[in-house]
RNA sequence: GGCCCCUUGGUCAAGCGGUUAAGACACCUCCCUUUCACGGAGGUAACAGGGGUUCGAAUCCCCUAGGGGUCACCA
């Protein structure tokens, strides 16, 4: 039997695109064209509560901009609509009345104070808060008169007693849990909407779901999933549970720390490469055969197997990621850097809102003077502040070479060579001639003859190119800057 | 605390019973470069600990330790 792959990303439209929930998309969707199958996304927004206006478009634009393309989703319907879950409601009732009539599930009528108390005792006393089931065998006169109080019932799920759910993890293997320690689980809330582990799994069997790849954080739902596709004699997805992207400090990312840029869209506003954090992310808890890792979207798709996902979890390498955004930029066109850059240089106010031709050509110079150095867009307004700022500081670095008694030689030589040329005379060919003309007079090369002025224009005795500084810094500048 | 999962260099990781234990990032050194980078070539650095099984264990089993996840009418 040869059933189409289908897999689906289920975000709850709640904030942006996660770094973490991306790239579950992100395999997900790897999984699904490697196999020829199908990828779609629905929208888990049963939390009526936490949805955030705006959350399910942010997520949806930027996967598109990371490159995923989907089959079917709310913006795409397919034959399996709605992909909205508040719009499945209809479904889930008929769903839920079956259940009700096999006695698979149950009105309860506890309310969230009882059921606080009834936690704590057992957390009092050592246990691990669970259900008790005391609405579970409530019979017709009972539960009447309950309702009769102004209680309004959720709906619980009869679990069964002595059973063992084990299935087959794509990642991590053979996974077992107890039935036993499970409570009986809410799968219909008061306000009629299911909860997750049971919109979910009536979805995933509608929806022919054949795998899903998910957070290791789903790991304990899946037992009580597995229970619901048992109750309906379905036959469950495949499941595999990919480990968590974690901090330096090896606990699950959360969205509030601030240590780690976590959305996609803040990667897009610094100024990132989609393909550059694609590929990164693909190699986050993933690795592929050989010694290779840069690869494009085409290449992933290829080469991806879902057995070579990780167990452990892998800790977020900013550093790596800039290397490869940096490798990325190197390899794209220059007209793409400096759009990365121009946005950033324009809200510096290096540039003005709309840059005339000139000063657009002045900015390409400027990003491609430092196009070795950049990691990313953004940081071309740090890297390029020694063209903006009044006073220079010199660093210890910086004084040391100051401090050398050919110093004032060379820089004087070089003063000449600056003055005796106009505005128009400044071109890369002049520039270099004219420090070739300072060694000439003065007899020193190389580091003597570089790092002086290196550091009397730039303040630093690290940075770009010097002849390319020296020509956007124009005549005026350096001048002015030779003679302090 | 119960349950579940994990443990190879600073980080990501390859490895599926026999290897000099790959590779990448970071770091260091050298080369290239009249400066700075880029680039190139090298280098430092790891199987959590203890028991088994086996002729032979990073690889299989058990225990210990450490880490993580989860215990909602959130997803």
């Amino acid at each position: 039997m040869s059933t189409k792959v289908r897999v689906r990303y289920a975000p709850s439209p709640t904030g942006h695109l996660h770094i973490g929930n991306a790239r579950t998309a992100i395999f997900n969707y790897l999984f699904a064209r490697h196999h020829g199958g199908e990828f779609i996304i629905r929208i888990e927004d049963t939390d009526v509560k936490r949805n955030v206006a705006g959350g399910e478009e942010s997520q949806l634009t930027y996967l598109k901009w990371l490159g995923v393309d989907w089959d079917e989703s709310t913006d795409r319907p397919g034959e399996y609509g709605p992909y909205r879950q508040t719009e499945r409601l209809e479904i889930y009732d008929a769903h839920t009345r079956q259940l009700l009539d096999r006695k698979l599930a149950y009105p309860c009528y506890c309310n969230e104070e009882e059921l606080e108390r009834e936690r704590e005792e057992q957390t009092a006393r050592g246990e691990t808060p669970k259900y008790s089931g005391k609405c579970r065998h409530l019979n017709a006169e009972e539960q009447a008169s309950l309702a009769a109080e102004g209680r309004t019932p959720s709906v619980r799920f009869t679990v069964p007693v002595e059973r063992v759910y084990a299935f087959k993890d794509t990642v991590k293997g053979e996974i077992s849990f107890q039935a036993d320690d499970f409570g009986d689980f809410v799968i219909v809330k008061k306000d009629g909407i299911p909860t997750y582990n049971y919109a979910v799994a009536v979805d995933d069997h509608l929806m022919a779901i054949t795998h899903v790849l998910r957070g290791e954080d789903h790991i304990t739902n899946t037992p009580r999933q597995l229970m619901i596709y048992e109750a309906f004699g379905w036959t469950p997805p495949e499941f595999g549970h990919m480990t968590l992207i974690v901090n330096d400090q090896r606990k699950k990312l959360s969205k509030r720390d601030e240590s780690i840029v976590q959305f996609i869209q803040q990667y897009d506003e610094l100024g990132y490469l989609p393909e550059a954090l694609f590929n990164f992310i693909t190699l986050l808890g993933w690795s592929p055969e050989g010694e290779e890792e840069i690869f494009g979207r085409e290449q992933l798709i290829e080469i991806f197997n879902a057995n070579r996902l990780s167990k452990s979890p892998a800790v977020f390498d900013t550093a790596k990621l800039s290397w490869l955004n940096q490798h990325y930029l190197k390899q794209v066109s220059p007209e793409r850097v400096v759009e990365l850059c121009v946005p950033h240089l324009i809200k510096a106010g290096r540039l003005p809102a709309e840059p005339n031709a000139q000063e657009l050509e002045w900015a390409t110079a400027l990003v491609i003077l430092f196009r070795d150095h950049l990691r990313f867009g953004a940081e071309i307004v740090a890297l390029s502040d020694l063209f903006f700022v009044e006073k220079l500081e010199f660093n210890d670095e910086a004084a040391i070479v100051m401090a050398e008694e050919s110093v004032p030689t060379v820089l004087s030589a070089f003063r000449d060579q600056i003055e005796a040329a106009t505005e128009a005379d400044f071109s890369i060919d002049n520039i270099k001639a004219w420090i070739k003309a300072v060694q000439v007079a003065t007899g020193i090369k190389g580091k003597g003859l570089f790092m002086p002025i290196r550091v009397a224009l730039t303040g630093q005795t690290h940075g770009p190119d010097l002849n390319g500084t020296v020509w956007l810094l124009g005549r005026d500048r350096v001048l002015k800057r030779l003679t302090r």
